[in-house]
DNA sequence: CTAATATCTTACAAAAATGTAATATTATTT
DNA sequence: AAATAATATTACATTTTTGTAAGATATTAG
């Protein structure tokens, strides 16, 4: 049940919208425009929020900037201004989509429901990354491959999912060392090495080999 | 550098569309239209398709419905059909977004940002699942609160990730007994409340209580 | 080629994580 | 209130994970 924020002066239209929606198996809540609109989307913690460009104290576009610099919440600009420059800037702000007055209601529901299909994939998916070579399973601690599959241990796992995160780029030893271990605990140089050697070991396990590249003096790569 | 395929049997105007995308920091990849396509497509391993409807051979939402099946890849439809009913279609069979030509290309590159920046977020972000209480960093496997944190081991890590993805609902000793361990290797019910146990003293040690609730004879809940 | 340096390998002891058993507590039913 | 069932607690032995030491290889510089 997922609660999608409905952020818009037009009184009737956005009761509208809120029966609309709360008939199509969403919540639907209506906040009301105030200077701290900012402060109250945030708290109301949605998972969608319908945000209008044209409203009184603060533009929608400057919502949507704020509300990106803490939040990667699915936002939709709903506005009837049918502007290619509002659209260009709204997408650049981080808004996911840009809907013109007067909508196709249906479509609208559409891509609401695109977008959280699109946006809980992070949230309730496996926390799987695909590597063209393997997939890691970030949140049950494996890396897939085919039908085979092996375990990795806390350390394994920091170390890979930071070369995957990294992949293409050589990674120096000191960024991954920061990565694993506060700076307080003095841990041996050589135990990095040891690390990534019983990482390899497991890649080799599941027919992956040579996949982590030394490159001498500057770090590792993941290829 | 994400490569974007293009499904479009318009050749002046896929060409272009490459041109375009190479000189945007993206790899355009132009694939010929044949009876094959679907797996062309499937073989080319891209991070985002632009998929014409009109199309020989097949429409273009048929593929969409298809690639689907397999892969959560996004999706823009690219048309010249201007029909709300296919873009109801197109949404319902699982793109991303419907964009009409002639396009603005300024916009159809932003909408790609927008689409990939959704689409990467599992990749690039360290993994945080923000709970009210509390961050759950799942690749360090901490749970974060205000400034201090606590490590979680791997069962400790695997439940509570489980319960924060049904957070607010009960979720059944059962089910995560399923998800924790193999069905083959027979482990003691009372291991689960052993861990548990353990997971709710982990919690208590950032002054996190009652967060993980008992519902006798039904499961846990996560508040 | 030799020396210096970076990385690798192997083995091992200490620490952490895990499953189980035995017992205790709490909630529900009779 | 007593009996039953579900969950909690504690302690312990086993297994896994981890860091380090000591020596081996490989790579680069002189």
């Amino acid at each position: 049940m997922s609660k999608i924020l409905i952020v818009e002066d037009d009184e009737k239209l956005r009761n509208e919208l809120k029966i609309f929606l709360d008939r199509n198996g969403y919540t639907g809540i209506v906040l009301e425009i105030s200077e701290n609109i900012i402060d109250d989307i945030k708290n109301e913690k949605a998972d969608l929020i319908l945000l209008d460009i044209n409203l009184p104290y603060m533009d929608g576009e400057y919502i949507c900037k704020e509300i990106r610099k803490t939040s990667n919440i699915p936002i939709i600009m709903v506005t009837s201004r049918d502007s290619e420059l509002d659209e260009l800037i709204s997408l650049n702000y981080g808004a996911d989509q840009y809907v013109t007055k007067p909508y196709n209601i249906q479509i609208l529901l559409a891509k609401i429901n695109a977008l959280l299909r699109r946006s809980k994939e992070t949230d309730t998916n496996q926390n799987k990354i695909d590597c063209h070579e393997f997939i890691l399973n970030i949140s049950k601690s494996l890396i897939e491959k085919d039908d085979t599959k092996v375990e990795l241990t806390k350390n394994e796992l920091k170390i890979l999912h930071y070369l995957v995160i990294k992949r293409g780029q050589i990674v120096p030893r000191d960024e991954i060392m920061d990565y694993l271990w506060d700076s307080q605990s003095f841990i041996d140089d050589n135990t990095l090495t040891v690390n990534i050697k019983r990482l390899r070991s497991k890649l080799e396990e599941i027919g992956l080999s040579d996949l982590i590249e030394t490159k001498r003096g500057q770090g590792y790569l993941l290829k």
